[in-house]
DNA sequence: AATGAATGAGTCTTCATTCAT
DNA sequence: GATGAATGAAGACTCATTCAT
């Protein structure tokens, strides 16, 4: 790769970090591609050689983004060889990318979400990709007899779900101070539901 | 009341009901005052003199909403006394009010989301107003020593989110064909986890 | 005058003087109908059967004002004989209305004269009555003996322009603090210009 | 300066000089940005690359439109050293500018009056520049004992008022056909007010 | 006579996108 | 590749006026 491509990588890695900060901090829509331009130190001419559209941008942005998310929670649930412990591997990890990474969390969990009808796919294959993860543990863990017999699709689903929550409540009220420590609550929830271990 | 205050506040109604459709098929932004007022046989003029903005249109009819979601969750819960049955109530008639009421379901869970930082307040309340409920019912269930000390409010939100996921799947992809089948496995999973009863 | 025409014109009075402070306040454009009709105390639809349009009131109002000023300066010259102190007299007078009636000011000199073509051939009307006025004394002056043979009509327009901007300067600075006291020296620089008094 | 900053200031330019025209035909409220645009074949958008509102476009002309009046008298001014004849080359000088530039003329003298409180502000500052230099002559004047001591300051807004009113006059009426005909008659009447030389 | 709900044409302004340089 | 001036469609909102009651 020549210098060229290289400054040209730079430049479009700018953009996406510039319109993960614009976008989460006004909304999709309240997000004038003017002021990406801006922040990512770059002419609006150059940003729409890198990105066709708005749009374009916005997909990217969720992609890579959920990109990042998945492939260091199935990293950390390689780790792990138990099913319930993979399980809760990826609980792990899911509060500690979100913790550490508000932004992502903004992106992901409220900015997507009515940005309009074109992102909803995108935001469904999210969603069923961590809940295919999630059934997919619980699968094992119900084949080695660990668990009995469950929706376990649906227990994703839900499993995703309650995390979620928990994250938005942190992002709107800083419950808990540090959002990892949400993780013994969740862990014994998810596992037991609020009847708690037996 | 005289027969032109009636018509008024019929056609207040119209520009409500006509808000709906328009923002939960276009989303907040993409809808246009335009088709409000054009979907509720009324005048661009007729619309704002009921409402100063579309924005405040659009959290009236947000307010409507949590209050006719939230109210008819409180009368089902009323009609039960055993704090869990309680808090099975509310599951049922949740599932119920989303299932037969996709309109709302698709308003608050996701048109409101990232309609922009004007309505996140709104949104957090209808939020913690769900998890308190659910919290004293647990609450409830913990001093009738019917459950162990659990933090309450952080299953109330866990809670109300896995709900809301399955609501959004559903709304997504069709499953289950009707959303109230989901109350026997949410119920399980949110009494008991992934365990499942003893 | 029945009982009931008697409140008619009693409102359409009450309509006059809000529109005087409405007009004054905000400008001719910027002054809504319904700001009119609620500092009247009464309803858009009262308004306007009194007055067919909002360019009507405003007429209306201009029509009034200009012939209250005109009446009192003419009352105040006619008390003269002397040609030169009818004119002194006209001054006086004029300040004086100006003064006591700073509304009345602000709507003539002010917020008639950009608010449209429409009004134009009103304010010229008005402008050409003053300068008749004073061209008047000064052609009874002349044919006196007691002035030199002046361009009687410019010097009236002049008179009166520099009347109105010492007026302006008044409004928009509060100087001289009391309008009257501004009457010497325009004397005598309207009888002497900047030579004074011989 | 490359070729497209060059066409951009000449585009803003034409944007200046179409308003000009549009603002002194149609009023400030009754011109629509639209019709500029057009006037300047320029789209909506380009017109307001240049000036952020419509307001900041009437002020830009506002303020050139002074500039360029102050300029030509001061230069005007400059050219004499006797103080009378400084105050009779301002005289001159508004009266050819104003002859010259009728438009000129309605803008500062019509338009802008009534166009708002936005404006009032930067309208007084033209009125009491004009003030002061007339004043200013007039200080000189008086110091090398040509003139007695007379209020000034005064003068010099009565000064100003009086000539705007010929001009309006001339606006209006067409009279004198050619304005700079005025000249010998108001410069009597400043020097020497309605009884002439002595 | 009076009310005020309703109308709808008209306004300013925004902003994603394009393209000549 | 980059720039930023220019485009123009679309949008929210205003407000003088009307009219059924």
């Amino acid at each position: 790769m020549n210098i060229t491509q290289e400054r040209s990588k730079l430049r479009r890695q700018r953009v996406l970090d510039a319109a993960l900060k614009v976008f989460t901090q006004a909304g999709y829509n309240d997000a004038a591609v003017d002021a990406i331009a801006l922040a990512s130190n770059t002419s609006k001419g150059g940003l729409y050689f890198h990105f066709p559209s708005k749009q374009a941008l916005f997909l990217a942005l969720l992609d890579e983004a959920s990109e990042v998310l998945l492939r260091n929670v199935r990293e950390a649930m390689e780790a792990e060889t138990d099913p319930v412990a993979r399980g809760e591997a990826a609980l792990r990890e899911v509060l500690r990318q979100f913790g550490n990474h508000r932004l992502l969390a903004r992106l992901l969990l409220v900015e997507a979400v009515g940005a309009g009808p074109e992102f909803r796919e995108r935001l469904q294959l999210l969603h069923s990709s961590f809940a295919e993860l999630i059934a997919g543990c619980l699968d094992d863990a119900v084949a080695a007899g660990m668990l009995p017999e469950i929706d376990t699709v649906m227990a994703g689903y839900a499993w995703y779900g309650a995390v979620n929550q928990i994250v938005l409540r942190w992002l709107a009220t800083g419950i808990p101070g540090r959002l990892e420590d949400a993780y013994p609550v969740l862990r014994s929830l998810l596992l037991f539901g609020v009847s708690g271990p037996r």
